[in-house]
DNA sequence: CTTCGATGCTGCACTATACGCAACAGTGTT
DNA sequence: AACACTGTTGCGTATAGTGCAGCATCGAAG
């Protein structure tokens, strides 16, 4: 549509990279410096970028004040509802998305499973952090002291057998599943239901919520569940870009 | 110079309200619908706004990505200089520029007074909290736990006799402090130096640094002193607007 | 010291571009 | 039913943004 709108939005793309100069930008765009030149002072203008000393440009102040309001629009829920649902239709499993509350997970929203055979649990619900694949998931990414705060003192809390209880077992696999990407709870949560969870993340890079997949082992074996961790991945993704995460 | 980026600028700041109907943001922008459809639409593909349920527009992620990235390019010394030297010029005194490190103050940068009679500090010396302008005018703005953490156990160290040294007196201190927007350190840190200090916010309104005036008694008065509290706040609030802090 | 190739920046002429208008369908209000 | 909104499309026009030529400046290479 408008040229130069577009332009002008590829250049604050292109100073995310870091500070550049006028025939630098007009050179990655392909245009006049010139051009260049005049679409950055607009954008002075109106302080979304600022000159370095050097003469160089920069993302400027405004732009970090948009994103606050830009922040406080995001609700994960809404923007992950519709990710939820295509994951429940292409997997015809139960999908969650839970957040930290506390010391504990929350379940913020639920698509159903397609199966006679459903797990209990609804929106709101809470749920212990080192038992359950979105809590594992979000543990994963947490920085270390804060970890050690939410989690409180060994022994943790019994669910089924196959709980971790102790924390260096609890520690192993958070290093794990944060290096995959994924986590695994193996019937740590419910004695006949397994899961694999995803983090999602935010602009800051912050884990902000997780996803998982849940069956029960007679609808879904081992095995097939892990080969849902693609799509699980790839729709914690989506949900983390919608919410101005981007990889680096 | 630029007319539609300047309007596509407009917009996005529009948007930081809430979320707005295309009719809404052309009879703001003063502009037909229709223009302020396209650009919204240009805005839309580089996704720096997206569309809300139903039909409406608000800040999208690309703009809180940036904006992370614009913050990491932010760093509070080289933007506060001019400010810094500008208030040294116009009140003639000693200007400190400081931030939290651990649980102390650390000097950041400084102005020399233009007096003969200079106080004794240096850029990189630590100080305390408690019995700062600047530490204060940080501590006032810092949520109740963070604070609980920093300043430890009270008796605080008693610097001269009037240092705060209970928390009772100082917790009634910084309330005074956060509600008329800055510090009064009255010879509480040096014997014959007093100062008045001003908190610095970034974009997600958090105290970021604070910066402080300070002179010798026998150079200014109590009275002269907070006469310069009015440039004082309005030079902190000008870092803090570059660092992308915005009243609200 | 000169030369060369960069850079940022201004003025100008041209053409493409982005503008406003008119007209459409859809929705909810009076 | 009439009305006043909304978002959306197509079109002609004039404005707005483009690229070019040319300026001063600067640092590196000769």
């Amino acid at each position: 549509m408008s040229n130069s709108v577009e332009r002008a939005m590829r250049i604050l793309v292109e100073l995310a990279e870091g500070p550049t100069t006028i025939s630098e930008l007009g050179r990655r765009l392909d245009v006049h410096r010139t051009t260049s030149l005049r679409l950055l002072r607009t954008l002075e203008e109106q302080r979304f970028v600022r000159r370095t000393d050097d003469g160089r440009y920069q993302l400027g102040p405004r732009m970090a004040t948009l994103a606050a309001a830009a922040l406080e629009g995001f609700d994960v829920r809404g923007l992950a509802a519709r990710h939820l649902r295509d994951l429940g239709a292409s997997s015809g499993q139960t999908i969650h998305l839970g957040a930290l509350e506390g010391d504990r997970v929350v379940y913020l929203d639920k698509v159903e499973s397609r199966h006679a055979v459903r797990m209990y649990s609804h929106i709101g619900a809470l749920a212990p952090l080192h038992a359950t694949g979105i809590g594992k998931a979000i543990l994963a990414h947490l920085p270390g002291r804060e970890r050690d705060t939410l989690l409180g003192d060994p022994p943790f809390a019994r669910c089924t057998p196959n709980t971790l209880t102790d924390r260096a077992a609890l520690d192993q696999e958070l290093a794990r599943t944060a290096e995959r990407g994924w986590a695994l709870d193996d019937f740590e949560h419910e004695e006949f239901i397994h899961c694999v969870a995803a983090p999602v993340f935010d602009a800051s890079g912050r884990v902000r919520a997780a996803i998982s997949i849940s069956a029960p082992s007679m609808v879904l074996d081992r095995q097939d569940l892990l080969a849902l961790t693609g799509d699980l991945t790839a729709a914690a993704r989506d949900i983390s870009e919608e919410l101005g995460w981007s990889q680096t």
